[in-house]
DNA sequence: AAGTATAACTTGCATTATGCAAGTTATACA
DNA sequence: TGTATAACTTGCATAATGCAAGTTATACTT
């Protein structure tokens, strides 16, 4: 269930740290959507079932991008969040949103959003980082 | 061997089109070190086997990430090559680069590559894009 | 206080993808 | 004509994923 560093290239690292199918999706949640529960990640469109969403999410508290913690209001919840070294793979996503744009004519990206990313890329990426200050 | 397209959310799209182990690991060997042939992609650290390498460069060339011809030289010989598509994807993979020299302790990452990185994120871009060009 | 609901997982099992070794096909060079 | 090499393909064992159902720990309701 481990997968191992396979070298040290930093595009391998990576790779082997999120690349996988869900991972950046759970980030995407996260950041983009501002989801910090198991349910809310369940409900997104790509149907992620509860084994792999359970995974997934120890993994990347293991790899210090997420962290768990009880909802102080209602006890029963878990709240998720990202830490400065998931924020950090804001620039990685909107990169890749960058590419989809330009190569999926049916891109759900709202208007305004690639409006932005075209405008201004490093001033998005502060705006969606500032969100989580504080 | 296909994968479903999830949703036309932009990270999805990007992860349903290279987003397994192996995928951009072959294109960091078309981009960024020079190769270009089956054998050399062989040759990486990552060792990737032979039936995987062949599934990923004819799901690349059909996705038009990259393009396959025979070598007019070395006619026994097949050269892969980036398009534009693949190219395009150069901003994503700096990135990942980015966080991963920030976040692995022990990056091979050569420091000139580092430093240019750092001073210059869209000068290095251009600058491997350029190597491409005519 | 007992019963019901809900959130966050686990578990079991079928299906799919990956890894490894060996085999095949088509040049090309000797 | 024979041998080497490049680019795959095939068969099979192992690992990862998907799906449905089950478990545990609150919390809310009566």
């Amino acid at each position: 269930m481990k997968r191992r560093a396979r070298s040290h290239c930093p595009i391998s690292f990576a790779l082997d740290t999120f690349g996988d199918h869900w991972s950046l999706l759970v980030l995407r949640d996260l950041i983009f959507k501002g989801k910090s529960r198991y349910q809310e990640f369940l409900a997104s469109d790509e149907r992620i079932s509860t084994n792999i969403l359970a995974d997934r999410l120890s993994r990347l508290e293991n790899a210090g991008i997420i962290t768990r913690k009880n909802d102080p209001i209602n006890k029963k919840q878990i709240l998720y969040a990202p830490t400065k070294k998931g924020l950090d793979l804001i620039p990685v996503m909107l990169e890749l949103v960058r590419w989809s744009i330009k190569y999926d004519s049916e891109t759900a990206t709202p208007k305004k959003f690639i409006r932005e990313l075209e405008k201004d890329f490093d001033g998005l990426a502060d705006k969606i980082l500032s969100q989580f200050k504080r």
